[in-house]
DNA sequence: GTCTATAGACGGATAGAC
DNA sequence: GTCTATCCGTCTATAGAC
């Protein structure tokens, strides 16, 4: 198909791709992480991406697939990384633990709508791919994580916590701060640009506080 | 009014309330706080509290009305005990957050889906009541706990950090796990009444968790 | 590939009988 | 108070011209 290879042909070429396509893509994005999938309107669709709405349509055939198919993406861009990162031999939990409040807390700040994406997915979802999908590759190695972070448990001297504790907390300190950004802001007066340094500087923090979590 | 008496008579007699009006509140409750506003559809609420079409119009003129006083309630049940227990002078700031934690996990082990209602609200509305009613009764009383705060990161040793963070951690900390839940069932193997235990536990855990966050 | 026009389904709301 | 029938606006999706 000539679509198919002129899309790849940019690809190869590393342009970036403006194509119709693409922009609805852009546009819907926005929309569906912010709004939900009923909330979205296939007219706000267009009218975002500049595009007549029945291309919508020619591109995608349905208001759901266009959603499955962006809601795919997120979590690929989600998972990204941390199969790799969690697998890793070389690395102490720790170590990981640093990494991780690196990727994600850059990757939320660009992408500032995508910590409630995840988490009201993950919520809603008890049949979905990305829960249930035990046999994938990150599977594998997120065990090696939390078996790093069960040997650290049972190093402690007084009183051992589940491990769902601490990887609960982990990721609730890396994520939640950015679902109650528009509260911080209001509440403690911060503006965007301090926000963006407070959680800067939970990159450092973070891996602090996990250590202090599992070390007493 | 007829219906406004016997609703007073039954809650004078503490009677459970199953009138029509209850039962559409309750089926329209789980649906709005599950999937949202544009998402719910009138015939879905009518269906799952076996009444008809058109008694919920009878009820509450529209389905925007309807959803209106369900979040307003939500809200109340939410913020309910914050406002006096962070004004009081005669516990330390540890004690409020030892009680808080209480209050809350006790809570949303009982309404599961407040925690993603609550936090998906905060999120998606700059504009509302709650995050901005700045002259409220709970915003007095919220700065008397801030300011304990404060002193207490005051008398860090190395390091201060911003009070943000401790809040943003504390409440982390107790709402978070509910929201992902169904991950820690899935992933870390854990069923219903495990959830339930590490969820209590988490009530004494949280201002040990705190406190280490505050005296390093 | 892109547009206009419109079909067709859905969902909120109400009229009116009981 | 409760029900059936139905209206009507909104929205998705497609037919068909260019």
């Amino acid at each position: 198909m000539q679509f198919q290879n002129n899309k790849l042909a940019r690809k190869l070429n590393n342009e970036k791709d403006y194509s119709t396509e693409q922009k609805i893509k852009e546009a819907a994005r926005t929309l569906f992480t912010q709004k939900g999938f009923a909330e979205t309107k296939t007219r706000e669709i267009a009218e975002k991406s500049g595009i007549n709405l029945a291309l919508m349509n020619y591109y995608f055939r349905s208001k759901q697939k266009l959603y499955d198919i962006i809601m795919e993406e997120n979590m690929a861009s989600f998972k990204q990384g941390i199969s790799d990162l969690f697998g890793r031999t070389d690395l102490d939990a720790y170590q990981k633990i640093e990494r991780l409040a690196n990727y994600y807390i850059d990757e939320f700040i660009a992408h500032r709508d995508l910590p409630m994406f995840i988490v009201s997915t993950i919520y809603s979802s008890t049949e979905m791919d990305f829960v249930n999908n035990e046999q994938d590759m990150i599977s594998k190695s997120r065990k090696v994580f939390v078996n790093q972070i069960k040997d650290l448990i049972a190093q402690k001297k007084i009183k051992p916590i589940h491990p769902a504790h601490v990887i609960s907390n982990l990721i609730g300190l890396i994520i939640f701060p950015f679902m109650i950004g528009p509260l911080l802001k209001k509440r403690a007066q911060i503006n965007e640009k301090e926000f963006v340094e407070l959680m800067m500087e939970r990159r450092q923090l973070i891996p602090v506080w996990i250590k202090s979590m599992l070390e007493k």
